[in-house]
DNA sequence: TATTGTTATACTCTATAACTATA
DNA sequence: TATAGTTATAGAGTATAACAATA
C-alpha cells in the first residue's frame, strides 16, 4: 500500500520554480490581504483604485479612468454608479455624453481613511520581501504591464 | 469649457507608483498573455499547474494537490473531471475515499508541448525585465506567499 | 462615423455549505 | 469525529455585443 497521501512525504512543486506561478500566487495573495483590510470601509481594491484617480484628476471621466486602469466601460459603468449611489463620487455634465467625476466631501473624508489603509497595506508587502530585493520588486513588475 | 476627457492632458494615476497595484496589473498581463499561449492546447493556466504537479508527483491525490496549489477541494473536482475526461490523467484507488493520479501517455506527449510553451513564456516573461532586476524577481515574489 | 454611458449576457475563478462514503 | 470527493450555489472579475444619445 502507497504511503496516505495526506501525509505525502516530499512533495514536489515545479510550479514554484516559475516565475510566472509566483506571480500570480504572490498577487493573489496580496490582493486577498488587500481585500480584507478594505472590506471594513465598504470598499474593494477596484474602487480604491477608480477614487485614487479621481482624486488626483478631479473631472476626468469613467471612459478615461477605464482606459487608464484597463477597465472596459462596459464594467466601469456599475463602479461609478455604486460609488455616486453610496454619496463618495458625483458627477457633473462635460458634454451631452460624458460626465465628469468628483470626489464629494464624503468622498474626501473617506479617502483620508483609505489612504492610511493602503500606506499601511504596502507598508507591509515591501517589508516582507527581504531587503536586497526590495528596490527591485517595483522596476520589475512595472516592465511586465506599463506601455 | 473643460478639456475633452478623451484628451486628458496630463492623467496622473497614483496607482502606478503603488507595489500592490503594479503587482496585480503585471499578474493579470502575464496570465492573459499565458492563456493566449495555451488556448491552442486547449488548456488554461491552472490545468498546467495540476498538470506539472501530477507528472512530478504520479500517485497523487486532488486533494494534497489543491492544498499545495491553494484550490478548494470543491474546485478541484471539475478541473480532474475534465483532465481524465480528455484522457491526459488516470485515477487509481488508494483506498476507499482516495484516488491517486497519473498521466497517461496522451498525457505525457501533451506534457512535451507543454513545456516548450512554458519555457518560452517564463523566458520571454523574464526577457521583458531589465537585466539589473532579473534575478531579483523569484526571491521577492515567493517572500510574499510561501509559508 | 465614432464615442459615451448603459444593459444584458456569459465565462472564469473563487468561496461556502452540504451530502455520501469511507477512515 | 475527520477526511475525500462531489454537487450546488453565490460572488467577484472580465469579455463581447448591442443600443440610444450625442459629437
Amino acid at each position: 500500500m502507497v504511503a496516505h497521501p495526506r501525509y505525502w512525504p516530499l512533495m514536489r512543486d515545479p510550479n514554484a520554480l516559475l516565475p510566472g506561478y509566483a506571480l500570480r500566487r504572490a498577487s493573489t495573495a496580496m490582493m486577498a490581504e488587500l481585500g480584507a483590510r478594505l472590506a471594513p470601509l465598504g470598499l474593494r481594491s477596484t474602487d480604491v483604485s477608480i477614487l485614487l484617480v479621481v482624486d488626483a484628476n478631479p473631472g476626468i471621466t469613467q471612459s478615461v479612468i477605464g482606459r487608464a486602469l484597463d477597465i472596459q466601460r462596459a464594467n466601469m459603468a456599475p463602479f461609478i454608479a455604486r460609488l455616486a449611489e453610496r454619496g463618495w463620487v458625483a458627477r457633473q455634465r462635460v458634454d451631452g455624453r460624458s460626465q465628469g467625476l468628483l470626489l464629494t466631501p464624503d468622498g474626501r473624508a473617506l479617502m483620508a481613511q483609505v489612504r492610511t489603509v493602503i500606506d499601511r497595506f504596502e507598508d507591509d508587502l515591501l517589508n516582507r520581501i527581504p531587503a536586497e530585493h526590495r528596490a527591485h520588486f517595483l522596476p520589475a513588475l512595472q516592465a511586465l504591464w506599463i506601455r
